[in-house]
DNA sequence: TAGGATTTGTGCGTATGTATT
DNA sequence: TAATACATACGCACAAATCCT
């Protein structure tokens, strides 16, 4: 253990600014710090981080790869959106792949993973008293995050992280446009609460199978309710 | 339909030839034609193509975000390896993946498709005939594509396919330095062309789970047989 | 329809890092 | 240890594409 490198082993001065650039533009995209369909400029971005666009590019192209963002020669970078069934396909994915956590490698959590978890239960706890939808998607990012790293087996994880990214600003964004936005988002929080609260109850006793499965059952869920709101918004006004 | 764009609807000439290279370089690591551990020149590649080093470093980045290259600053550019726990990692969720085809959003093939299906089972009776390790990976992948086609899920096609390119050119590497090498390519042919077979019944007769069950138990045999035959060269010599 | 403004894509020279002698 | 060779990383100027007036 060298220190504090939260992931990756790769050295080199270059890698770590490009990780660092490039997580802090996928958390800008999925916190709709940058809302679908906003669009980016290379050289507004490549000046707030002291780069030429070269390196910007690489970013880019990576946020592009992975379909969250879209660049168009002599148009522009744009954030891009997600349909209901692209939405749907991911989210399906997702569901099925929540279970393979408790079953490939598991690992049984430190002391300080837990901790964490904890933490995070307390601030969606907070979360009740005074809700907040970017605090809401925040602690929700390093909660998908942490689950994640449940699992030793890595291509599970990056895949699981991944998926993630490129659907929870699309849940933030369609519910944002329904009538019943604050209601809709009080209720998540409370059953987001409930969530972290049982996921943390199994992982203190050690069953990583049963955090899958709570997380599948909260996952597909979500899901359907956010489609059913969708659905009977489109039949009423 | 405008004619015979594979998948991606994405216009744009530069787009394209990006893809089209990234293609070409792909196959040429998983078909060892770049095998784990040579050196790639970005001057010499740009050359070939007939394009400057920028684009081609686009696409030499994305080589190395899915893991397929490694590029260090003043080294060089190298095609990676895996070590056997990496390579049981993507094994063990391939394996799950597999299944996935036949339950989320399975479609049935055209009659096109399936009778490409079919020209794949003469092309790997042909192989048992004349053994040839190349057209053997190069059937395999195609096979790969075709079964990851079948399910209208998008997301899980693109993991299936990226998943597979991380492990289809270890499997040969690792296959080809034991002394059994050519004994366990002919027995892999066999059972390969079986697998197709069984397959390809199964897609006539509509039924897509069963083709998930079968690749499934397909793809867990194969590892297994190598980590075997791994196993028992490191004690025997 | 034409032309200018704007933005991404490309080409190339240079800086920087690594390995070897 | 120092110098040299060589590869990737970077910055900038220009080309190409699109949009709007």
């Amino acid at each position: 253990m060298t220190g504090g490198e939260p992931q990756d082993e790769s050295r080199g001065a270059a890698r770590e600014r490009y990780e660092r650039i490039y997580a802090i533009l996928r958390n800008r995209i999925c916190l709709l710090d940058y809302p679908p369909g906003q669009r980016l400029r290379e050289e507004d971005l490549a000046e707030e981080f002291h780069v030429s666009r070269t390196p910007l590019r690489r970013v880019l192209g990576r946020l592009e790869d992975e379909g969250l963002l879209r660049s168009v020669h002599g148009v522009g970078t744009i954030v891009t959106d997600i349909d209901i069934d692209g939405l749907q396909q991911v989210y399906q994915l997702r569901v099925e792949l929540a279970e393979l956590i408790g079953k490939l490698s598991p690992v049984s959590p430190q002391e300080a993973t837990v901790a964490k978890f904890r933490a995070l239960l307390a601030r969606a706890a907070r979360l009740l008293d005074e809700p907040d939808a970017r605090e809401f998607a925040s602690v929700n990012m390093e909660f998908t995050h942490l689950l994640a790293g449940l699992t030793a087996n890595e291509p599970l994880r990056e895949i699981n992280e991944r998926l993630y990214y490129q659907t929870t600003r699309i849940w933030l964004k369609t519910a944002s446009k329904l009538s019943q936005y604050r209601e809709m988002l009080v209720t998540e929080m409370t059953i987001f609460h409930r969530e972290i609260a049982d996921i943390v109850a199994a992982i203190e006793i050690g069953n990583l199978e049963s955090v899958g499965h709570i997380r599948r059952a909260h996952i597909a869920m979500s899901f359907q309710r956010l489609h059913e709101q969708a659905h009977s918004a489109d039949q009423s006004p």
